[in-house]
DNA sequence: GCTAGCACTTAATCTAGATTAAGAAAAATA
DNA sequence: TATTTTTCTTAATCTAGATTAAGTGCTAGC
């Protein structure tokens, strides 16, 4: 059974007519590493499942500074969720880390399938609603607590991305510079 | 026509019978400022959408600091959504900063008019949509902006609350202290 | 109508993390 | 294999914003 189904019969149950209807209108591909998916000032058309592989999400301020939004691993969805919704040109970037297999599922076909399977409503309102959860947690974090403890939070809820993203990128998702990255680890070594 | 219906009616279309039977799954009541309507540690068990006055949900770190997650003034809706939809002990506090009016909506109501109303799986789809794109430019503000500019937007994004809520509420939200906030203000009004 | 307790201001001092710079190690590409 | 590019490290210096402290002005409760 696929990873997107299981995914989904996570929160729903669909029948095998309603599974088939659902993969028929998506499709899966496969992108190498740095390619880019979505670009600055484009409408994002599509939400990203990922089968295999990493992808993340970012955006880059006047100062050409980075910042990472989202990473995405195995089983975890990713997009510009402003853009999709509004239909208007993003900031985000999205970009492949790691070699990927992906699931697209276009704009249009995911309202199709609201209307053939209402039922989807739910898995994504809930889907949302953890993203939503996960992304009022990493503020109150920013607003809250030391870049070392944000690092040491980061390691405890994405222990398997330590190993597949350079240290460049967790400093950004965290949101320090690799420079003071590399010296705060250096110092949590020593302990 | 009751605020909280109109709020629906901008994303769905509810017949006036359904109309009364959401009304009738929920409850109004008034609220005094400083009124705790949630505390730390609780099972959040309703969803607040705001008639009038404003509310404001916030924790509270180790070193007894606060900080604001989010203001919720007239038409806005706010709530725990991590502890209402784990139903685990939270740890945001929810208070009245002017007396208020505030619609209550119980997760088990919630519920049975997902179930009663299908359509309204899409209405909460598309208002947790939404917030998570707030939260979302949030969080990248706070990544990537000085304070200054964070403050510039709160000032555009929420005009009337700058009128409402007292300084130090804004310098929370902004992710400032009080004193810093004071400086910076004064600093903008020598422009 | 007083007084205690907030909210706000100002200023001196401090610090987490940024910036700049330069070299070492690793990885991509030829 | 050699070479170019990128990542990582270390260290000196700098700064936005925190902390501490003291004073002013409101306003809410008695």
């Amino acid at each position: 059974m696929s990873l997107i189904l299981q995914n989904i019969a996570k929160h729903i149950t669909l029948t095998p007519e309603e599974e088939l209807f659902f993969i028929s209108k998506t499709e899966a591909h496969h992108f190498k590493a740095k390619c880019i998916l979505l670009n600055s000032g484009q409408i994002c058309t599509h939400s990203y499942f990922v089968n295999s592989g990493t992808l993340r999400s970012f955006n880059i301020n006047d100062n050409i500074v980075e910042h990472v939004l989202n990473f995405a691993c195995e089983g975890y969805w990713i997009g510009d969720m402003y853009s999709l919704i509004s239909q208007k040109p993003g900031n985000l970037f999205i970009e492949v880390l790691e070699d990927a297999e992906v699931v697209l599922l276009s704009k249009e076909n995911q309202e199709l399938l609201y209307i053939e399977i209402p039922k989807l409503e739910r898995f994504f309102r809930i889907l949302t609603e953890n993203s939503l959860v996960a992304n009022q947690e990493r503020l109150m974090d920013n607003l809250s607590l030391s870049a070392e403890e944000r690092f040491e939070k980061f390691c405890k809820k994405y222990p398997t991305l330590i190993q597949k993203v350079s240290q460049k990128q967790i400093a950004s998702y965290i949101g320090v510079t690799p420079e003071f990255f590399s010296k705060m680890k250096s110092r949590l070594l020593k302990r």
